[in-house]
RNA sequence: GGAGGGGUUCCAGAGCGGUCAAAUGGGGCGGGCUGUAAACCCGUUGACUUCGGUCUUCGAAAGUUCGAAUCUUUCCCCCUCCA
């Protein structure tokens, strides 16, 4: 078998493949150009787009060139795979930002160093919004009959619900499908990646263009990746994880890999890290935490930089291990003036942003939950002063998990 | 078009005139045990509180009543069956 394929499997990445044999033989034959698309219907992208951010780096790696197609164009419309009803559709201004920003965060992940397999950013905008309707039907809506796009998924629980199913959202699938004669005619794009809930999206792009130009090109899909708690992933105490500094901090970024199920480890170090199959061989039976820390310093620094990794590591550490104030923590400043009236704890925890219903702090108090500085808190009346603070630091902890720094000025 | 069933707190789902801030389960949060894991155990889960209480919630509005999530009327939305 072809060594990207292998190592696609072998990493975990594999969910379906058409036509693989030949697509072995191709990637064996040559480099090509692989696309996967991504929605713009977000300002930033999450984790739970990573497993394709990935893909695209695995291309590069085994010599092969990424397309990045941004949704500019289709998210005006809505893919209805997986969703009950239609989405609210965004306006134009939106999806731009969003698909600014988008791109920005891919830039971060991938190589462009290396002209043989420099990325290509292409956004769908460019060619849909030309399309002319008559000529559109004649040239592609022929090659595709209803009695066929009836019986995908996406549209048949929509109708067996009896989920109204606009006639906009039910052309996505084409408008998919000729994305991909587009890249194929254009950049010479051979492959399209995606998630498994894209099979019938890709597979109408195969059959497109086997019938309008009789080339043969292929579709990979990748699994929905479950947590082993059964869940799906991307989930903090703070919502989704958010690969933009703006969104989710690098140091609770690392924190979300740190945290992982002991069971997701393994396969996780093999889909969201670059360390090879065999080095993984090796360390695999390593301490689970250590491979923990690791999984999460390759993840923070390919996204954040290894600066922010290190530090990240190290506030982890002094917070955890040594009980004492990390760098990297979150923190808020108070001047002195502040403490001057009367703020209890709670209008500091209040302040601090880390709760804002004061029923639920006074929860937290009365559970042994809030600790100012290691030391448990029982009084909610408790005012803060000046000597609680050590070297003008104070730590302010909620459980045990969300820690904060609190600077006096 | 006809006949029924239903909308309850994050979710599922009880309650069907006062004892209801609303059973139970899930999830979340906190504590314990540990390893910032899992499993398990305990507590907690509308807001504000001078800890006495107070205020806002059961699709929406109006009404009956000393008193309504519970009864009546109108409206909105879902589901099932028949045509």
């Amino acid at each position: 078998m072809n060594k990207f394929l292998n190592d696609f499997k072998e990493r975990g990445f594999y969910y379906q493949c058409t036509g693989e044999d030949e697509l072995s033989k191709l990637l064996d034959k040559e480099k090509i150009n692989a696309y996967i698309g991504f929605d713009c219907t977000a300002e930033s992208l999450h984790v739970g787009s990573l497993l394709q951010i990935m893909c695209l780096r695995l291309l590069q790696k085994h010599g092969h060139r990424p397309i990045v197609l941004l949704g500019g164009g289709t998210t005006r419309i809505g893919d209805p795979s997986g969703k009950d009803k239609t989405r609210i559709i965004l306006s134009e201004s939106e999806i731009e930002k969003n698909s600014n920003n988008i791109e920005k965060i891919l830039k971060k992940f991938l190589d462009e160093t290396n002209p043989k397999t420099k990325p290509i950013f292409v956004n769908n905008y460019s060619w849909l919004k030309n399309l002319n309707y008559i000529s559109f039907l004649r040239d592609i809506g022929k090659h595709f009959t209803i009695n066929k796009m009836l019986s995908f998924d996406s549209v048949k629980t929509r109708l067996e619900r009896e989920q109204s199913l606009s006639y906009m959202e039910f052309n996505y699938m084409i408008l998919q499908a000729y994305d991909f004669l587009e890249l194929n005619k254009t950049e010479k794009c051979m492959l399209q990646i995606g998630g498994s809930d894209q099979w019938g999206n890709i597979v109408n792009g195969v059959d497109l263009i086997k019938r309008y130009s009789n080339n043969h090109v292929y579709g990979l899909t990748t699994p929905l990746i479950t947590l082993a708690s059964g869940t799906k992933m991307g989930k903090t105490e703070s919502g989704a994880v958010w690969l933009d500094k703006k969104f989710l901090p690098a140091y609770d970024y690392w924190q979300f890999w740190r945290n992982i199920d002991d069971r997701d480890v393994l396969k996780f170090i093999k889909i969201f890290t670059d360390i090879d199959i065999d080095q993984i061989e090796q360390i695999k039976n390593n301490n689970i935490n250590e491979l923990k820390i690791l999984l999460a310093n390759k993840a923070t620094e390919m996204l954040h930089g290894e600066q922010e990794a290190k530090n990240s590591e190290l506030t982890a550490k002094k917070t955890f291990t040594e009980n004492s104030i990390g760098e990297n923590l979150p923190s808020i400043t108070i001047s002195e003036k502040n403490l001057k009236g009367k703020m209890t704890v709670m209008d500091l925890i209040i302040l601090s942003k880390l709760e804002s219903s004061k029923s639920e702090i006074r929860r937290l108090i009365k559970g042994n939950g809030i600790k100012i500085n290691n030391q448990t808190i029982t009084d909610e009346k408790l005012i803060v002063t000046k000597d609680l603070f050590q070297e003008n630091l104070i730590k302010l902890s909620l459980g045990k998990k969300r820690h904060i720094k609190v600077e006096l000025t």
